[in-house]
DNA sequence: CTGCATCCTCTTCGATACTG
DNA sequence: CAGTATCGAAGAGGATGCAG
């Protein structure tokens, strides 16, 4: 009929179904709505995802008219949600809170990964409450591979940077840790309080930030809500 | 590394993304959610979903424990949603109400089928705005291949039936229509009075049912709600 | 470096037919 | 009624290439 993809129905959730829930396409969406616009930014967070794909996706979307791109002065596309892309939030955070609620943590701890644990504590660390002046905080993995093993996150000027080669300043506050610890403080499963009593993880530097950790540091958007599963 | 299909992320609406946001799956779940037990009336809801394809979405569903599956003193199964299933449905709701304020309905009518509109209209219907008798309500799409002109929908005991040949009964009300206008009335672009003084719907029986066709007409769970869209 | 396009392989899907 | 079996077509993933 229309054409192959397409699953032949007028209600309202096939419809939608056909240009959400393509495979892929909930990740990317999330990208945007933490407010990324670049075609590589995008790609971090979802570094399993093939670039052809992503670009077809992106394609896809846009013929939805759920997002635009925009070519910038330096040449390159700037991809933005369109009013009906930012309306798609609450379905997509409907979603993402019943995976918290219902998913058992020892399934998703099976996907553990530094890279996308510390790209989003990244965007969603707190720069407030952080002193007002540049804060570098070390995070340690001892157990992974050396390549994997250090990350650095720089705050200064309310931006946030997240190095895997040691930028050079003074570390404020050095975080040690298990990954499935972080991981799963991360998803509100426990709490850094807990896991330092446990000795999971271990706080080095700055008593302040230390103890202020809890303020600043970002965690899921689901981690305050209660779960039904183990 | 777990598996081929996995987005390998820990993320809540990752993981979530999994189970729900495969091809077809929205639509078993909207089936279920519209109290649909059984294979061959999942089927009736997703007729062009091929039966092994069915069969493993189905056998996905239970591993992933949104249904379970229990054999009937027929010998055959019965599917259900459990309690984390029924869960899924704020956020399904989510996306269909995010479709039908959203999707052009030029697009949504691409997809006209009168097998399922009468199937949805069926499962909608309200017996108790009826009279309590046994009511006959048939309806006609003149410009529709023969085959598919004709529908009969038999209200007795609170029970609602629908039939594709004639049972039989006296008539009580005959909706003739072409099949955009109904679909349109069902999705909420229009309504039954608009279509009527249009030409494009046209009622005839007894008058207290036609009258009372809006209370007792199964319309789409979003009709009434307000769309941004043409 | 960013943002793709191409080529190739492998998996999944759809159509049809058939069984207990 | 409730599925399997089979087979060709479409789609996804991985590697590589390349222009601005």
């Amino acid at each position: 009929m229309t054409d192959k993809h397409s699953y032949g129905q007028f209600c309202p959730l096939s419809m939608a179904s056909e240009i959400v829930c393509t495979r892929w396409t909930p990740l990317i969406l999330r990208e945007f709505l933490h407010g990324t616009t670049r075609f590589n930014d995008l790609r971090r967070g979802v570094p399993k995802m093939s670039p052809a794909l992503l670009s077809k996706r992106l394609k896809e979307l846009e013929a939805a008219g759920i997002i635009t791109s925009e070519t910038r002065a330096d040449g390159n596309p700037e991809y933005r949600l369109t009013e009906m892309g930012r309306e798609l939030e609450p379905a997509l955070m409907a979603l993402g809170g019943w995976g918290h609620r219902w998913i058992e943590s020892s399934v998703s701890l099976r996907n553990l990964d530094p890279s996308l644990l510390m790209w989003d504590m990244r965007r969603n660390l707190a720069p407030l409450s952080l002193p007002d002046r540049r804060c570098t905080i070390q995070f340690l993995y001892p157990e992974l591979a050396p390549v994997d093993q250090n990350w650095w996150i720089v705050v200064e000027d309310g931006a946030v940077d997240l190095c895997r080669i040691d930028p050079g300043h003074e570390i404020d506050l050095l975080v040690s840790a298990s990954l499935r610890a972080m991981t799963s403080v991360w998803m509100g499963l426990t709490t850094i309080k807990a896991e330092v009593e446990a000795g999971r993880i271990q706080l080095d530097g700055e008593r302040a930030i230390a103890r202020s950790i809890g303020k600043w540091l970002g965690l899921s958007h689901f981690a305050p809500m209660k779960r039904n599963v183990g």
